[in-house]
DNA sequence: CTCATCGACCTAACGGCGTTAGGTTTACTA
DNA sequence: TAGTAAACCTAACGCCGTTAGGTCGATGAG
């Protein structure tokens, strides 16, 4: 630990103040990633490791939850991406529809069990959007919303056009299905640490009754 | 605010102690109850209310964890209860197995609507019970789980014996699929504060596509 | 070259929190 | 009547988020 080294730190420069609000995002972020649990987040202990004064932090978030909001939107986002790049990688080697939605699918399975604390931390955030925050810049969450209606879409255009309608509401209970049964992972029968088989099980049955067979 | 009249409270009397640790658990029920949040909570603060010393608490809680558990568990059981009640109710008022489902349904969505955050709070708790207490007593959840697949056993012995070695795998995925829909209600598309029509769409949608009509 | 301004921080302090250590008072028991 | 034990208590420690009010060097204007 750098403690000492960093006791005296030099301030950044007049014109990258602004990269001491991407020090604290980062080591809030870390912080977050490991615990998984918002109240293991404190802004002393962020100024302690950057060796700031904790009311600096006050210079670029308006609070806490503040602080928290932004490292979580950037998950939201970083999620959403992760989906649509496991798609596009599982059709660029060859996969049929359903191969590719299966793809999407384990890769939002991963991100859930890879590390379940940071998963039950980004999906039981108040979250309380005013409706004007709400209509002007979207639910932070949109983004993983539309990722899953759109992986939807593209599996019904191409098994099963004339459902594609449909895509919206079923990609909703996908997503909102699979998020349940990550959520619920640990209370479920013969879950066991690490072991996420009942998970690949569970997911398979939601999608096989869910979704209708390729054509 | 009776504050000043609970400032000299007289001590329960020898024998009786155990009245104050239900006084605590009331009180952090009601608090929980109301704010949905677990930080609302503080033992200080509950102290305050009762008239009595805050560290009086550990007298009948380990730490403030283990008060918020005690809680909960009670609100799982009272939520199992209420499931089979309803489910008996509809029965008895003539209704057949897909009605009596969708009665224990519509009391879990009820549930989970009448107070989102407390349905978030008890739905999203670390509930790190360790391997050895899990054998012991199970899982806290485990009324819930249990109160599911027998809702779903009791609609397939009636609609559809063939299917019924599938309860357990259908009570799962009724419920977790309920559970997400619960979870991420605000972040669905056209989910206006107490307007739960989406949820019994969804809800609806769900039921119908996972489980087998009726013979 | 001076000097006011401003950016990038700082110290001090408030009130609240969970939790521990170590009393104190009252009732029952031997 | 002495002692034990139940049902509490006070004082204190070290955290925490947050606010108020500095400090000090770079910067641009006159």
């Amino acid at each position: 630990m750098d403690l000492a080294a960093q006791r005296r730190r030099v301030p950044y420069r007049q014109g990258e103040g602004e990269r001491l609000r991407q020090d604290i995002l980062d080591t809030a972020a870390r912080i977050l990633e490991e615990s998984g649990r918002e109240d293991a987040l404190s802004l002393r202990g962020i100024a302690r490791e950057l060796g700031i004064a904790a009311p600096s932090i006050y210079l670029h978030f308006n609070d806490k939850t503040d602080l928290v909001r932004t490292v979580l939107d950037a998950r939201y986002a970083a999620l959403a991406s992760t989906m649509r790049e496991a798609g596009s990688a599982a059709a660029e080697a060859g996969a049929d529809a359903w191969g590719v939605l299966r793809a999407i699918v384990g890769t939002y399975r991963g991100f859930a069990v890879d590390n379940p604390r940071r998963y039950r931390l980004m999906f039981s955030l108040e979250q309380q959007t005013s409706a004007e925050d709400r209509r002007a810049t979207g639910h932070p969450l949109d983004r993983v919303l539309i990722a899953w209606t759109d992986a939807v879409d593209q599996y019904l255009a191409a098994a099963c056009p004339e459902q594609r309608e449909e895509a919206d509401t079923l990609g909703v209970l996908l997503w909102t299905g699979l998020h349940g049964q990550f959520a619920l992972w640990h209370t479920l029968p013969h879950s066991f640490v690490d072991d996420d088989t009942i998970l690949r099980e569970l997911e398979e049955a939601l999608m096989r009754r869910l979704l209708p067979p390729s054509d």
